[in-house]
RNA sequence: GCCUCUGUAGCUCAAUGGAAGAGCAGUUCCGUCCUAAGGAAACGGUUGGGGGUUCGAGUCCCUCCAGGGGCACCA
């Protein structure tokens, strides 16, 4: 390119972009415009080659949901994902970095209802936008590989994925108490519930029975949980606690309890079998259908106090159900069970503070040991007795003290008094057979004798509860399954995949709390594929994490007619070496993913059990200490902050706020700082007046060392996702050669064309526009990104001479300037030989002398 | 309440147990018809508090304080 001299190509930028706060001569438009061409052109990202022998890396980051245009976090997100994978590319491998778009969903169906149209208009018109705004944004991605999951190339996968999980019984439908959101008038799975509201909209969630399509995610709970093991390190810890919490294991047993007036023994699961002597009563929840048999057997006013108990617990909402600080409510059933280790009688209630689809419903309950029997069991007057002595010492456990001595016997403590229950260890009390054991050797022992006697056994349940996949909406994957008059169902077969959504001309999309598609009753009749009687198709949709749950094997084979990917294909590039994105997924859309990939895992479709082998979560972009909203007035629009500050200087700004991790206030970070500081380094590209082919060695040593200690340390730093630290690193780097032009060696010398080059390298990972302006000036052709990194020279890192810092009883004493390459030996003689040392030691003894070459010397003296 | 992570310069962050440092911001000066760019210099610290281990602690241990995050009627 011409080289503009300064002058002229100021007066051109003054005129031409008033608020671009870049230095004179550096056009930020102008090269954005004139890079995105050549990159075009070029297609330096295009990862199409079979035949590539570059080690291959998948860098993938989460893609976007189409709503408007890119916004500040997306900027943030992309910048990194980008800095990563040109970072990986720079390093010499082949690198995947896919785009696409997760474009089914409420907010498209929302919009569509407002404004009386389709949903796909709005869909692909805000994909359109958000394309246009990746590419200004430099985003390297592949191109070549764009999926929307609202196309039906994508989500007949979807449909084809859900049969085959059908046929592994891991798909099936279920009538249950589900989440409702009364505003978006479907059902949300748990995950998707936020503190008892919707987790998209904010309304209060209630409790509706309907009969939903769920997938067996809790056939998977154990590998789940346990396969965690093999991310530690690599999955930020915050995460794998979330997934761990989420999952949520608890070893105990199963006791059977029998019923007075049943012919079966009823099961509760307990983690403290070890108490069992203790409990007291029983309690069921009162939504579960042991609960409506129990009382259906009871006299007639107790089933009136029951039916009016559950009525007003389905009146609760959620929020109010979970606040442990209520009153415990509850119903006496009139019925009995009967404690298999001691024959004893206990009475049977029911209460809203036992899950229907937690264990079994039901529990046994221990109020000396357990804080909600306890609350439950003072509210109702019911008796408590303590099993476990947790004042007496036992083996191995710190014993009691009260006063400065171990007293012999202290009474048990008292909870039906104090109303504080006993959890912690102690002595077995009351307790038969394990009276004198501690808690964890009970635990073993009664399950033994629960186990010998059959009425029990080691048991163990999870927190997780199986995925509710169905929406009652329209924009969505149509359920592949057909409805027999007689009830069957009757899953398609794979050639008549897709069972595409019909247009929404016509429907009424609005929530009505039945799905749209029952509407259209073209689309719902077909013939019964067996006996060819009339049947209705399924009119739900799928939830869209079903469609983020294996976005990222489709990548690998976007355009494949033929299957959802090619297993080869898989092989090549999966699973995902680095995924990038925002920690609100922490649970839901990777924990759907790990599910999922499991499942093909078993169905031999791919070859690994984890999708993601590390995780990078990004932080959020707020606005004076708050996330940004329109309504609360502090948006920042990523378009303003490109137009006033240029693309290089946001990206720049987002790496270089601080961890990645971290949350960014956009009030305190400064844009227009990094877009000078661009300007800064460019300027470097137009001071080096020597050629292209200038030996090294010729340059200034101290320069050279400041950069090849840059590219010693960089991809340490990047590979630690110390980004914020690099770009400080750059800047050094960028003062040091300003420096060494303006008052050193001068724009001439070799080292600083070296310098000005590294610069240029180590920008490419976060400003791509100016890095390869700057290469270009410095007379290579495009691009920089395809360049490729330089080897730091190891004998360039070491000083000719080092400072040894020489202390007397750990206090800093004297300096001594001498070879980095000096014995301890050599070095400890030349410090005792210090008059410094000889003056502050003085007839003291000297104990030791700690040397560490050649940093540091230590005289120690007795003193 | 329980579990976790983090406290270093005004801000954002560095520092294999070995001299407490960078970048940004701010200050002063040079420069310029003016404005800005640019250059130079200096300033900036009880490493949250206290105790311990060590020849030596920002770093390891204990404790308290302050923030962030997660979980919370899951038996």
């Amino acid at each position: 390119m011409v080289i503009a001299r300064t002058h002229s190509v100021r007066r051109e930028t003054a005129v031409a972009h008033h608020h671009a706060d870049e230095a004179p001569g550096y056009d930020v438009a102008r090269i954005q415009e004139k890079w995105q061409a050549v990159w075009d052109e070029l297609q330096p990202f295009n990862t199409s080659d079979p035949d590539d022998p570059r080690p291959r890396k998948y860098v993938l980051d989460m893609f976007p949901y189409p709503s408007g245009d890119l916004h500040m976090g997306h900027a943030e997100a992309y910048a990194l994902g980008d800095v990563i994978a040109r970072y990986w590319r720079q390093q010499g491998f082949n690198v995947l970095h896919p785009i696409g778009w997760d474009s089914f969903g409420l907010p498209a169906e929302n919009a569509a209802i407002k404004r009386g149209i389709d949903p796909r208009p709005w869909t692909y018109d805000n994909i359109a936008q958000q394309r246009k705004s990746m590419k200004q944004y430099a985003a390297s991605f592949d191109w070549d590989r764009v999926l929307h999951t609202s196309d039906p190339e994508y989500y007949k996968w979807n449909q084809w994925l859900f049969l085959k999980l059908y046929e592994k019984g891991l798909a099936y439908r279920k009538a249950s108490w589900v989440n409702w959101c009364p505003k978006d008038q479907t059902v949300l799975a748990n995950e998707q519930v936020v503190d008892g509201a919707c987790e998209r909209c904010g309304t209060i969630v209630v409790k509706k029975k309907l009969t939903q399509w769920y997938f067996k995610i809790t056939d998977y709970a154990d590998r789940l949980l346990d396969d965690l093991n093999q991310l530690e390190g690599f999955w930020p810890s915050k995460v794998l606690a979330m997934q761990r919490n989420w999952i949520g294991r608890s070893m105990g047993a199963d006791v059977d309890f029998a019923i007075e007036g049943r012919a079966e023994p009823v099961s509760v699961f307990t983690t403290r079998p070890d108490t069992l002597f203790g409990a007291t009563f029983m309690v069921v929840a009162p939504d579960s259908e042991l609960a409506a048999e129990l009382v259906a057997g009871a006299d007639a006013e107790v089933a009136a106090q029951f039916a009016a108990y559950l009525a007003d617990v389905q009146k609760n909402t959620e929020i109010e159900r979970q606040d442990a600080t209520r009153e415990k409510t509850g119903v006496f059933l009139g019925r009995y069970a009967v404690n298999p280790v001691n024959g004893e009688r206990v009475p049977i209630w029911s209460a809203d503070y036992v899950l229907a689809d937690y264990g079994h419903g039901a529990i046994m309950a221990v109020p000396a040991h357990d804080q909600r029997d306890l609350d439950f069991a003072r509210t109702f007057g019911l008796p408590v007795r303590v099993v476990v002595d947790t004042n007496a010492p036992i083996t191995g456990a710190i014993p009691v003290v009260v006063d400065g001595e171990v007293p012999d016997e202290l009474p048990p403590l008292d909870p039906a008094g104090t109303g504080i229950a006993l959890v912690g260890d102690g002595r077995m009390i009351n307790s038969g057979p394990l009276d004198g054991l501690s808690k964890t050797n009970a635990i073993a022992r009664m399950i033994e004798i629960l186990e010998a006697g059959g009425t029990g056994r080691a048991a163990k349940n999870f927190r997780l509860r199986d995925w509710l996949i169905s929406r009652q909406r329209y924009w969505g994957t149509p359920i592949p399954i057909i409805h027999a008059e007689n009830g069957d169902l009757i899953p398609l077969s794979e050639d008549q995949l897709p069972l595409e959504l019909p247009s929404a001309e016509g429907l009424d999309l609005s929530p009505r709390g039945t799905s749209p598609l029952g509407g259209d009753e073209e689309w719902m009749s077909v013939t019964n594929p067996i006996d060819g009687s009339p049947a209705r198709r399924d009119p739900d949709t799928m939830d869209t994490f079903v469609d983020s749950s294996w976005y990222f094997l489709r990548f690998l084979d976007p355009h494949d007619d033929a299957r959802a990917f090619d297993p080869a294909e898989a092989e090549r590039w999966a699973p995902v070496d680095q995924y990038v994105g925002g920690v609100t997924h922490a649970i839901l859309h990777l924990l759907y993913a790990r599910f999922i990939t499991k499942v093909l895992y078993d169905l031999g479709y791919v070859t690994f059990t984890e999708p993601f082998s590390a995780l990078l979560n990004q932080g959020m972009v707020l606005m004076d200490g708050s996330a940004m909203s329109k309504s609360k007035g502090n948006l920042v629009r990523l378009s303003d902050q490109i137009d006033e500050h240029g693309v290089d200087a946001i990206r720049l700004t987002m790496a270089f706020a601080g961890p990645p991790e971290d949350d960014i206030d956009w009030a305190d970070v400064a844009p227009h700082a990094s877009a000078k500081f661009l300007a800064r380094a460019w300027r470097l590209a137009h001071d080096v007046t020597s050629a292209p082919e200038v030996e090294w060695k010729s340059g200034d040593a101290a320069l050279r060392r400041v950069t090849h200690q840059f590219l010693a340390d960089a991809p340490g730093l990047i590979e630690a996702f110390k980004f914020n630290v690099v770009v400080a690193r750059i800047m050094e780097l960028v003062n040091a050669t300003r420096k060494a032009i303006d008052s050193g060696p001068g724009g001439a010398d070799a080292a600083v064309r070296e310098a000005a080059e590294t610069v240029a390298l180590g920008l490419s990972l976060f400003s791509p526009y100016t890095a390869e302006e700057m290469w270009e000036t410095l007379g290579y052709p495009p691009s920089v990104a395809l360049y490729g990194w330089r080897k730091a020279d190891p004998t360039l890192l070491v000083a000719e001479s080092v400072t040894c810092v020489v202390q007397v009883d750990g206090k800093l004493r004297d300096r001594l300037d001498v070879s980095p390459r000096i014995s301890p030996e050599a070095l400890e003689a030349q410090v005792r030989a210090l008059p410094s040392v000889a003056r502050t030691v003085g007839d003291r003894a000297i104990i030791s002398v700690i040397v560490r070459a050649p940093r540091l010397v230590n005289v120690v003296t007795a003193h």
